[in-house]
DNA sequence: TTCTAAATTTAGAATTATTATAAACAATAA
DNA sequence: TTATTGTTTATAATAATTCTAAATTTAGAA
């Protein structure tokens, strides 16, 4: 998935933002993850390598790269935190409000989803979060006792 | 809408909760209402018939609705705070960041989207979260100066 | 290189939505 | 009635996110 790296990175100096190690990093551990992970997982992530690395930083380009539309804000997963996704092709994303995990699932009928709204809606559009919430079936099995 | 505010009541009753003048006006409030409202919104819309609501038993009574599945949690909208909804039939749910409203847009593919996520999953599912979200016309407008 | 200005990062404080707590209150039933 | 259980309320606590100002880095000019 090197290619979404590259989009993450050039997005925001297209949008006129200066590339930094800090960023890079972040776009790179956003872009490769599967984890849709939120500000404090990333954080976490970097921390062993930028040992200096302020969450505000984190926080400040993960805004950043949703308001310029190249990252899906999820929302929460039973957790209280928010949730990113650098993967904007039209999918649904599945969490589990026990284990708090996001996984991708594939649906056809999601792309055509997406163009009808965007060719309907006239809303000037930023991203979307198609997520469905419930239990997996690992916790599922758990809560049976 | 009638039935809605009787279905979110039956199925508190049915979880084994008492029913009080509290739940319904929450219940009703949010069954009628357009406005997808976050939790502050229904508090500030009752409180003239309920002079010592709190807000807590606000976000007790949605987030047990919630858990029970008959509202769903759609996330933020451009605001810090979570919106519900009481229409859990499959649907496009469109937030605009910039004047934080949410609206209904009908989608012939989310029934078939939601048929397939139900079927193949293998969650036990709670509710879903099919929003998309930019700019509403009016806030693009505005944007232009 | 050195200097300067603008952008960025950082640490920590502030904000605020949400949750937890415990006392007051209401409903149910023996 | 009395006991018991569930509910609401006011308030405190929590914690995610945002804000602030100082320190640092960057890009470009001299
Ligand atoms: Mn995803
Ligand atoms: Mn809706
Ligand atoms: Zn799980
Ligand atoms: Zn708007």
């Amino acid at each position: 998935m090197q290619i979404t790296t590259e989009r993450l990175t050039t997005s925001l100096k297209s949008a006129g933002m200066r590339m930094t190690p800090q960023r890079a990093a972040i776009c790179k551990a956003l872009a490769e993850s599967e984890a849709h992970p939120t500000a404090a997982m990333i954080y976490d992530e970097l921390r062993p390598q930028f040992d200096s690395l302020s969450l505000a930083t984190v926080y400040n380009t993960l805004e950043a790269l949703v308001k310029i539309g190249v990252v899906n804000a999820l929302g929460g997963a039973g957790d209280g935190s928010i949730h990113y996704d650098a993967d904007t092709e039209p999918h649904v994303n599945l969490a589990c409000i026990s284990c708090n995990k996001i996984i991708d699932i594939p649906s056809s009928h999601v792309q055509q989803l997406d163009d009808e709204i965007t060719s309907t809606s006239g809303y000037k559009l930023l991203g979307a979060r198609v997520l469905y919430y419930g239990l997996c079936p690992e916790c599922q099995k758990k809560q049976e006792n």
